[in-house]
DNA sequence: CGCTGTGAAGAAGTTCACAGCG
DNA sequence: CGCTGTGAACTTCTTCACAGCG
């Protein structure tokens, strides 16, 4: 769909996409500080990346900085927020409340920005019913009616590897359309569903591999 | 010491190295289920990726399929695994103990293959003394000698991003080379030091572009 | 005949270098 | 004069297509 504001949008590249959080945050840090205009230099030096990328990735959101000057950091700070969707409250819910759901939902990181917990699943019978952070109760997931109900957005499955698959059927069936996946398995949606996977024992792996090429 | 072995590790693209683990997981799946043998189709499909590059891939650690037939599970496995440096038992501290190094610290998919956390630091005057998971005890961070002393060769940082940097000078200082970080900030590290950052709500916010986008 | 290994083609992403505007 | 915006060069990654071996 050809959105109504014709915004060229559609055009980010991926890898764009992934950078422009960081730039966000970056620019959040400069309005903390009172700068009021930052250059691509500065963005690129706080976001650890290289200048010309910084503007190229800019450039896709269209003309925003002032030739000779560079870019007003609160417009820029709200022109990526609204890219990313992130000026519409993010409906989310989390599945599996072990250790890392439990640090997730008390992440102050993401209630920080657009994003909302609204329901917390889980299967353990002495969870449920208790009270999870941010004054949410624990539910059952087997409840696939109040999922759909709750209208949400997106799912963060941080459940053992061998329920995920499952959870992420019945999300799916309920009409989420955007999953985080903590679980350790690749796992499988239909295409209209994006799928995120963070595995955080790949990321000690990569570091491992480094380890081992520097001798 | 250049590799007795003399292997070719050092071509491998960073591109793949991201990918192995992932292939190494799918492997154990199948020696889980008693599979001897596979090929670059099943492995893509465990891995939700395309089989002309798992080829591609496997094919930077030399020759290791067999044509007509497929990889040898067993022998594939072993061989990443290798590659990855975890046939050394790395030795990981974790600085920072909150609801996700705790998380961390207890998560089994760490201590699995080739990761031994050796030791876990806090400043919390509360914390420091308590035994956190795994049997250690909470240490605080001013003790650089002890440090040193733990020959670590990856540090987790977990802690509140302002502190991020100047746990990670300490580290550095303490001769870690690799650096795997939670905390919603940039660190600047040497070039000898192998850096990768993790933040969980760039994920979020890139699932939100995603919903964005789709309307 | 099936599946790997691989050159070649193609796509995507990054860096360069400078024109052009404020 | 400084810094953005951007074509063009370059590099990296992925896909294709098929030769070649078991």
């Amino acid at each position: 769909m050809t959105s109504v504001t014709g915004e060229r949008v559609n055009q980010v590249p991926d890898s764009t996409i992934a950078r422009l959080p960081v730039y966000l945050r970056c620019l959040h840090e400069a309005q903390a500080m009172r700068i009021p205009v930052i250059n691509s230099v500065g963005i690129a030096q706080m976001s650890g990346g290289n200048a010309a990328l910084v503007r190229k990735d800019l450039n896709h959101l269209g003309e925003l900085g002032t030739r000779g000057l560079g870019y007003d950091v609160d417009v820029l700070a709200g022109h990526i927020a609204r890219v990313l969707g992130l000026t519409v409250q993010r409906r989310v819910v989390l599945v599996g409340l072990g250790r890392l759901g439990g640090a997730l939902l008390n992440y102050g990181g993401f209630g920080d920005r657009g994003m909302t917990w609204v329901a917390v699943f889980d299967t353990d019978r002495d969870k449920i019913g208790t009270k999870a952070g941010a004054g949410l109760t624990v539910r059952s997931l087997d409840e696939a009616a109040t999922l759909s109900g709750l209208a949400a957005d997106i799912a963060v499955i941080t459940t053992p590897a061998q329920s995920a698959q499952s959870v992420a059927d019945t999300l799916v069936a309920a009409g989420v359309l955007s999953i985080l996946n903590f679980a350790p398995v690749t796992l499988e949606v239909p295409g209209h569903v994006t799928l995120r996977q963070v595995d955080l024992s790949v990321e000690l792996q990569i570091l491992s591999f480094h380890l081992a090429k520097g001798l």
